[in-house]
DNA sequence: TATTAAACGCAACTTAATTGCGTTATAAAT
DNA sequence: ATTTATAACGCAATTAAGTTGCGTTTAATA
């Protein structure tokens, strides 16, 4: 459970409306180690949520810089919480991002930083992806 | 126009049956800089294509080795002609790919070679893919 | 408490991709 | 050249993610 006082400073912060919804929402991203999609949120909400809603709070909170959409096994929206450099006016993401094969996971790889790179061949870069896939942690272990 | 004699060394290769349909597609990719999504052939092709068979055929010709999947600006399935390291039993892929913002096409930058990773932090990586986004050369210029 | 703007919830829609199945065409075997 | 086995084709129907429209509800604020 998340406490009050960082809903309110987090909603503050970010200019989101504290619905009922999005406070549980919120608190789902707060709670997970990993990403989450809109198929994974629709499963955790005991009363059902309607998957308008999940589609449209997951895109206000990528807006407001809470939320940043990662890559997915099989192409789903899926979507981590920011570390506390995001604001609604600037997405500030520099790591990796893994997928594993068995769970079907995104992980950030927080400490996996991505290079600078400004153009190559006449291109010019505007963003840098790096995406591994393989078997995660846990999967591994198992 | 491809001559038959490709067509023929190549389907042979990669053990395809030379159906005028995949004939066409072969020489589609053959004759294209970069690039082509379903949607993307089917409006090539005069000749009304069947958008099942054009599944099928992309589906195979990858497995065969002959292309391979890139990445995708609009998530769709988008394909390559591959170099000819790849085979029927393995995809020898190393390069980077770059997404148009304007064209939105993908280009393979086959003189960006990947780094070889294995793992990371306890993450076993069996593919790692880097894909960039900007503008591409031709729409730069434009 | 009244106001206004965002969020909700439901139905309907869009679109990519897949599945099923009977038919056709190719490769190889006779 | 003909037969046979199998891959490919083509059409309809289906699946599933994500979106749009719109009337209703709810939260923030004045």
């Amino acid at each position: 459970m998340v406490n009050n006082k960082l809903i309110d400073v987090t909603f503050k912060k970010y200019g989101l409306r504290k619905t009922s919804f999005r406070k549980n929402l919120f608190e789902l991203f707060h709670n997970s180690t990993n990403s989450l999609s809109a198929k994974e949120i629709s499963l955790r909400f005991s009363t059902s949520a309607d998957k308008v809603s999940i589609y449209r709070a997951l895109d206000s909170f990528e807006k407001n810089g809470l939320i940043h959409k990662v890559p997915d096994k099989n192409n789903l929206l899926r979507y981590s919480l920011c570390k506390s450099e995001c604001t609604p006016n600037k997405h500030a993401h520099d790591h990796a991002h893994f997928l594993c094969s068995v769970c079907e996971e995104t992980f950030c790889l927080d400490d996996f930083k991505l290079p600078l790179t400004k153009s190559h061949n006449g291109f010019l870069i505007n963003d840098l992806k790096i995406i591994m896939q393989g078997t995660c942690v846990s999967c591994k272990s198992v």
